[in-house]
DNA sequence: CTGTTAGCGCGTTCAG
DNA sequence: CTGAACGCGCTAACAG
């Protein structure tokens, strides 16, 4: 029924061994039996079979991404940047390699679940994106599976991520959310501001804490106290920025800046504060992080922290098909730019 | 080196067959038994060997996922939806299968290469997302290796794309991309709108044409002329938008509405209505389609067609697995909802 | 309910 | 440069 090597070499008259060598051309094999082959090929329309091979080899095409959720353009971005790297000469037959997405949803045991199912599938690498969980049982559980990964073969690159144990072999390209946040709150500071709302992500993300330590670096350097009903948890879509403004208001009505956890969570908070009759920066600034595509359509455009969202995923791609060096010590800190637009402004007096 | 089957077996005392019986879980075990082979499991840290199980049983627990571009929430979010569905019980051992998300970034050529490399991971099913391709010759290619996919024992599921030919088996769920069109234009026209300006997609796409096409006829009915002068061509994203719309308001300043071929254009409609000094809708109304997440933090909000992006991904991934019945036919239209949002308004007198 | 027996289709030695 | 032979690790009949 369905056609394999050995019809291939049957009809172009060699041996089933020369058909695989010419398919992954990975061995010399003479430009006339290269031409028989292609032509048996094309005329049985043969099609390799990827878990055969895969067994064989004792590896695959697939490359594993780890995402916290594929719709969300921050994951989406880098997603598609890795995905362009991947392909290309270098790999078996072919030389395309899949991307295995995989949406955690930011839960501790799916993440485990998936890198158990991509170590199974001897994906070739995998690569996780976004902050990790700070809950210690899992981070040392993660760790654990990374190093297994990597006994096994498998490349592992952590892209936006803080670093793993470093028995783990994993590289990583981290995003420098501390300075970006406290940069981000010196530029409100140094507009007038002395009185910040923060909308914070959940707890226990390492990028949470990140951006709110650069926040509060920043407060703690210019001698403004850090008012704790000044900080609300959420999570990181706009119902969370919505309701987490107009909490920040109730407590405290006169805030004259709000920092969000980021651009989503600030695109709530900016509907909040126009669904309460406030102006933006007029009677608060609000500011963003990241810098996705639609920050800039905001009205007024967000102010922000730029990340090089295609440029890490893209490296981080070809550092796990060991086309680019990896970084001096397999880490790497990715650094984010600050943008001002017109979401922030000098306070009212 | 690594843990096999067979060590399990030893270890918990029975056959290889025993242990396979018990992590697919398709087969009467006893208990006792079950457990002692889940111990040994456990034991060893035994994961199974996707590939050799692929190809002793002839089909994989991938499924390919076709989008033209991951970082967009138009693909992000049907992604994301399909991927929620395919995982669960009544898989192999695990249940979980995994997503394999493929940009073809539009490219013919990617498309075909990509069905190809999932025809060779023998995917137990393939979903086509967003509009095709109208190129004669590139749609009977399709049509071919949609063909052998489903001869091979590949689920494939079109989810929102027109259906392809009968005869390759697939499922289609395809969106009202003609009634949405028309609709939002009936809309303007209502508003008192006559001279209305239409920024189109790609050529040579579904989805372009037919949101178009329901335009046109919108106009026809009310009796409009469709002057060819106000429609425009340009590619899916925010530039394009924002370059169309100076071009259709040098070629006729005196427009008063703009409708885009979805919303990613529609925020650059805006942008370049803004940076001309005209007020919406007070100068010009503007429209967009699909209603993605954003749309709604526009100011004013985008006025557009809601696509059920998530609903149709859910539902394309569980016919994908089975787990749906199919509509009757084979094909099923999914509507638009009309959003009336602050974006469109009557025109200046 | 469980063990035995054959492959699944390919990559890779090792000879030639 | 090419062929022969073996085994990758697992599932699927078939018996029992």
């Amino acid at each position: 029924m369905t056609v394999t090597l050995a019809d291939v070499a049957a009809r172009a008259q060699v041996s089933p061994a020369t058909v695989s060598r010419v398919l992954n051309g990975n061995y010399p094999v003479a430009a006339s039996t290269r031409e028989r082959v292609l032509r048996a090929v094309d005329e049985l329309d043969y099609v390799l079979n990827g878990p055969a091979s895969a067994l064989a080899a004792a590896t695959s095409d697939l490359v594993g991404i780890l995402v916290n959720d594929i719709a969300d353009p921050f994951f989406g971005i880098m997603a598609g940047a890795i995905q362009s790297e991947i392909g290309g000469p270098g790999g078996r037959a072919g030389g395309e390699r899949l991307a295995v997405v995989c949406n955690t949803g930011g839960s501790p045991e799916r993440e485990l679940t998936y890198l158990t199912l991509l170590q199974r599938q001897r994906a070739a690498a995998v690569i996780l994106t976004g902050g990790a969980i700070e809950n210690e049982a899992h981070v040392s559980a993660v760790a654990a599976k990374l190093r297994k990964l990597a006994d096994a073969g498998t490349r592992v690159v952590l892209c936006g991520r803080p670093p793993a144990p470093a028995d783990t072999d994993a590289v990583a390209l981290t995003f420098d959310n501390r300075g970006g946040g406290r940069r981000l709150t010196e530029h409100l500071i140094g507009l007038g501001h002395r009185r910040l709302g923060y909308i914070a992500g959940p707890e226990e993300r390492t990028t949470t804490r990140h951006r709110l330590e650069g926040h509060r670096a920043a407060l703690a350097a210019h001698g403004i106290e850090d008012d704790p009903r000044r900080t609300v948890h959420g999570r990181y879509d706009r119902r969370s920025g919505y309701e987490a403004t107009l909490e920040l208001l109730r407590r405290e009505p006169d805030l004259t800046a709000i920092v969000a956890a980021n651009d989503t969570v600030a695109l709530g908070a900016c509907a909040a504060l126009r669904d309460s009759g406030l102006r933006i920066p007029g009677d608060v600034s609000v500011a963003g992080f990241d810098d996705l595509p639609f920050s800039i359509d905001a009205v007024p455009a967000l102010t922000t922290v730029r990340l090089p969202l295609a440029e890490a995923g893209a490296r981080a791609g070809r550092i796990a098909m060991s086309r680019e060096e990896p970084p001096p010590g397999g880490i790497a800190t990715v650094g984010g730019e600050l943008m001002v637009r017109g979401s922030t402004g000098a306070p009212r007096p």
